[in-house]
DNA sequence: ATCCTATGAAC
DNA sequence: GCGTTCATAGGATA
């Protein structure tokens, strides 16, 4: 027979399939503009369509549930009753499935009282018997029994994976250590948790195939069941009656009664016209273009047809010189994409219907026209535009008129999943597959790799898609903070920040030593040499060594962190304490003075990056390294900053923060009359709110009643319970009840709003800021109730930090622009969220003073007034007021 | 090599 | 049991 081509049949489980593309697809992303979800439909196709392109079977057929009922259900009601309800937006999908997939010319079945892997099973019998070499494509582990050698099953490798695993009888031995045909019975020993049939308690997967292998089948196993002993024997016994049930229902029923012959299955003509029809309704354009392949017909790129196709990518041009320029001049806001390129850059320009390509050699007289372009305002878009001005200034040339940016669109509308990649940007706005080719291929198929030009086409049109679906504030978000901010970051990243290389080695050293002698005090505490930074070796130091009370539980153990330890050193004193405490301290401080050194650069600088897109409240991220979160709360840590410098040629820095922004922000939204009053009498806050809270004149509040307020009024932003501002008080719970109720009882407007951000979140599902920043919480609507918890946390919070992120953005746009203006050689270094740092010309402090201070303040018209503090110093630490 | 967890720095 | 980040080390997993 090996040289008769043996015929294909191809058999696939619809529902399965279609539900495990539903899950590993983003809902959100595949909706058509009626509102129909399509993601479940898009991506069986897709994977239907790379199935017939590499198998090519001669007979298809596809086979569905037509409900959760079946003889099985008769038999066992519970049948499959864990599952809980379909997801309504997977509901809808099926029928239309099958439109389209009878529009392809694909026969699809469905039988009542059945499932669909009984109908599989019927058809691979069928088929086998008939000839056929027989693939059977399931997510269904109950189709493992099917296998042989004429049958053999394609299985989802892991779930949200398109990839399928080829099952042979070889293959299932291999990975489930039995012949298909008894997989059934391990089955049933296990149970199948998804089909609410429980198995055998004690016995899992190794236990069954072990008893298999010794005794045959699962008939044998149940006769000789007394000769297992042990637990598991004993609970063999008792539950065995679990075991036939769950082997009677996973049987798969070979002899469904169809009314079908295997010939009716052979592949028909894919009807383009129809399939056309289908897919515009469903909004599929790139899946078209490949259904059309296969049906080997041309697919027209739009046309009289209604149907929305993908517009043919254009053939790029290679230009140069006045001809690019003249392009470049016709084109509206074409996205741009510059890659270095050995000792120049490849770069593409790109409109949905136009692109051009060339190989940028900077300086040369050919491109002069292009950098001239490039820098002037005319209207770009971008992916990452802060990056791409990193590009061009390695080639010495500068960005303007930057008026979109993909990868800021896209953090806009989804700000806790940025994208981080064009082609994730593309998919998701497009639902189209960048050609990315095979990492592993050295040489790259023709064409299977997009160029420059390719990605700008694709950025173009997934930024138009993007932006369309910009609520209005959103697009003022869009445009009046974010964009403009992209060159003032770039500044920033670009000018770094002077360091005292010396002082901060000095300090390494000293640090050094010290975290070494702690480290030995420690040793000797306990007898042993333990790593002091593993939390499990502390664990048994702690609480199996020195028997010491448990402290607060994690997912693996026991905490070890410094407030439980400081705890513990109260109720057990101990030498060890003391010194892995000091040591905590010291060696964390050695590590950031040496990632710092390391990060210094031949000048004397450090750069960090900005990433625009790290927060989902609007706040700004610094990365590599991260110069937000140097130590300022420890006279040991302000010296770290002592190493923060200006330049030689500089005369100082500068440092100008907004005093208690969120606050004032919070008394601003909530319109709490008292705490408006609090900022307008322009007094210490912590002390206005004391003095209300305690009853007494605010010269008489005491520091610790101070800072017991203090704690409050910040937690409160965050959520806090009196449960947790207890713990951090050292407080008793009725203490800080008390204190809470106090504080709504004089601030009742902050309580009001506090509850009103939670309950307009769980309507609108986002929280928005001032300037109309929107923060999407999905998990408002959580069941599981932590979630939900952290969810209601975390939009008390966004709107207060939202909106102090929207406000310092604005004023360093404003900033820079009059810096700019003036023509000052001061210049702005970093932002740390409420703060920011300059580098002061010679004679030109007074003038930046004044610009710093009217444009922060200025940045929002809020209720309060904004108080900016300013600083000056020869270095960060002195620069703090 | 890569991911996860615990810890701790900032605002 | 207080929100948002980033970096690091150790340890488990692939």
């Amino acid at each position: 027979m090996s040289n008769t081509p043996q015929p294909t049949l191809m058999i696939i489980d619809g529902h399965s399939l279609a539900f495990r593309a539903f899950y590993a697809l983003p809902v959100d992303s595949f909706q058509t503009q009626t509102g129909q979800h399509t993601n479940a439909i898009h991506g069986f196709i897709s994977m239907l369509i790379n199935l017939l392109g590499n198998e090519n079977p001669d007979a298809l057929a596809i086979a569905f549930d037509i409900s959760r009922y079946s003889f099985r259900t008769e038999e066992y009601p519970e049948y499959k009753g864990t599952r809980g309800e379909t997801p309504p937006e997977f509901k809808g999908q099926v029928p239309l499935l099958q439109e389209a997939l009878h529009a392809m010319g694909i026969r699809t079945l469905e039988k009542e009282n059945y499932e669909a892997d009984d109908i599989l099973a019927t058809l691979a019998t069928r088929g086998a018997d008939a000839g056929y070499r027989v693939l059977v494509v399931s997510g269904d582990r109950d189709t493992i029994q099917l296998v042989d050698d004429r049958i053999t099953l394609l299985y989802p490798s892991k779930q949200g994976d398109s990839e399928l695993t080829r099952y042979d009888a070889e293959k299932v031995m291999e990975r489930y250590g039995v012949r298909p045909e008894q997989y059934p019975e391990i089955a049933a020993l296990v149970g199948e948790t998804s089909d609410n049939l429980p198995g055998v308690p004690r016995v899992g997967e190794k236990t069954a195939v072990k008893w298999i292998n010794q005794f045959g089948s699962l008939e044998e196993i149940l006769r000789r069941q007394d000769e297992i002993g042990g637990k598991v024997g004993e609970s063999l016994r008792e539950n065995a009656h679990l075991a036939e049930r769950n082997r009677r229902l996973n049987r798969l029923v070979r002899d469904v009664e169809l009314e079908i012959t295997l010939d009716e299955l052979k592949r028909g003509e894919i009807d383009m016209a129809a399939v056309q029809q289908v897919f515009a309704k469903l909004e599929f354009r790139t899946l078209l273009q490949r259904v059309g392949k296969l049906a080997g017909a041309e697919v027209p790129a739009g046309g009289a047809t209604a149907v929305s196709l993908v517009p043919e990518q254009p053939q790029a041009k290679n230009l140069i010189d006045e001809e690019l320029a003249d392009w470049l001049a016709k084109v509206e806001r074409p996205a741009v994409l510059m890659q270095q390129s050995g000792a120049g850059f490849e770069v593409g320009v790109a409109t949905p219907d136009s692109s051009v390509l060339f190989h940028w050699q900077p300086g040369g007289r050919d491109y002069s026209l292009f950098e001239q372009w490039l820098a002037s305002d005319a209207p770009k878009v971008f992916f990452d535009a802060k990056q791409q001005i990193a590009v061009a200034a390695r080639a010495g040339a500068a960005i303007g008129g930057i008026e979109g940016d993909l990868l800021l669109a896209s953090w806009l509308l989804r700000p806790q999943t940025p994208d981080k990649s064009i082609s994730e940007a593309v998919f998701r706005f497009l639902g189209e597959q960048v050609p990315e080719g095979d990492p592993n291929q050295l040489v790259p198929d023709e064409g299977s790799v997009a160029d420059s030009a390719a990605l700008a086409w694709y950025i173009a049109r997934a930024h138009d898609s993007a932006v369309s679906r910009f609520e209005s504030r959103t697009a003022d978000i869009y445009h009046d903070i974010e964009l403009p901010l992209v060159p003032v970051l770039a500044a920033l990243e670009q000018r770094g920040v002077q360091i005292d290389l010396p002082l901060l080695e000095a300090h390494n050293a000293e640090l050094t030593t010290r975290v070494a002698d702690l480290q030995q005090q420690a040793f000797d505490a306990i007898g042993r040499e333990v790593n002091l930074s593993s939390p499990k070796q502390l664990q048994e130091v702690l609480f199996e060594q020195l028997d010491m009370p448990k402290t607060r539980k994690t997912k693996s153990g026991y905490t070890t962190d410094a407030a439980a330890l400081a705890d513990l050193r109260v109720k057990n004193p101990h030498p060890f304490l003391d010194a892995l405490l000091a040591h905590r301290d010291a060696n964390k401080l050695r590590q950031m003075v040496e990632t710092l050194i390391k990060a210094v650069q031949d000048d004397g600088r450090i750069r960090t990056t900005f990433v625009q897109t790290g927060s989902s409240t609007g706040r700004l991220a610094s990365t590599d390294p991260n110069l937000q979160n140097i130590p300022v709360r420890s006279e040991e840590g302000r010296r770290i900053r002592e190493g923060f410098i200006h330049a030689p040629e500089y005369e100082a820095l500068m440092t100008a923060d907004y005093a208690q922004i969120e606050m004032r922000i919070m008394a601003h939204l909530s319109g709490d009359e008292g705490l408006i009053e609090a900022f307008r009498q322009g007094e210490d806050l912590h002390r206005f709110v004391g003095g209300r809270i305690f009853g007494v004149p605010p010269e008489e509040v005491t520091s610790e009643m101070r800072s017991k307020v203090k704690a409050m009024s910040y937690g409160l932003a965050y959520g806090l319970s009196a449960f947790g501002l207890s713990k951090q008080l050292n407080i008793s719970a009725a203490e800080a009840r008390q204190l809470m109720e106090d504080y709504f009882e004089r601030f009742g407007g902050v309580r009001d709003y506090l509850r009103s951000v939670v309950d307009q979140a769980k309507r609108d599902t986002f929280t928005e800021t001032i300037f109309g920043r929107r923060r999407p919480f999905p998990d408002l609507a959580s069941p599981n109730r932590i979630l939900r918890e952290n969810a209601e946390r975390a939009a008390l919070n966004a709107p207060i930090q939202g909106s102090a992120a929207d406000i310092i953005k604005r004023a360093m746009i404003q900033v820079e622009q009059r810096m700019l203006a003036a023509g000052m050689r001061s210049r702005m270094l970093l932002q740390i969220h409420d703060e920011l740092m300059f580098e002061v010309a010679e004679g030109e402090w007074d003038a930046l003073e004044e610009i710093v201070r009217a444009e922060m303040a200025g940045a929002a018209e809020l209720s309060v007034p904004l108080e900016v503090q300013v600083g000056r110093g020869a270095n960060w630490n002195a620069a703090a007021h």
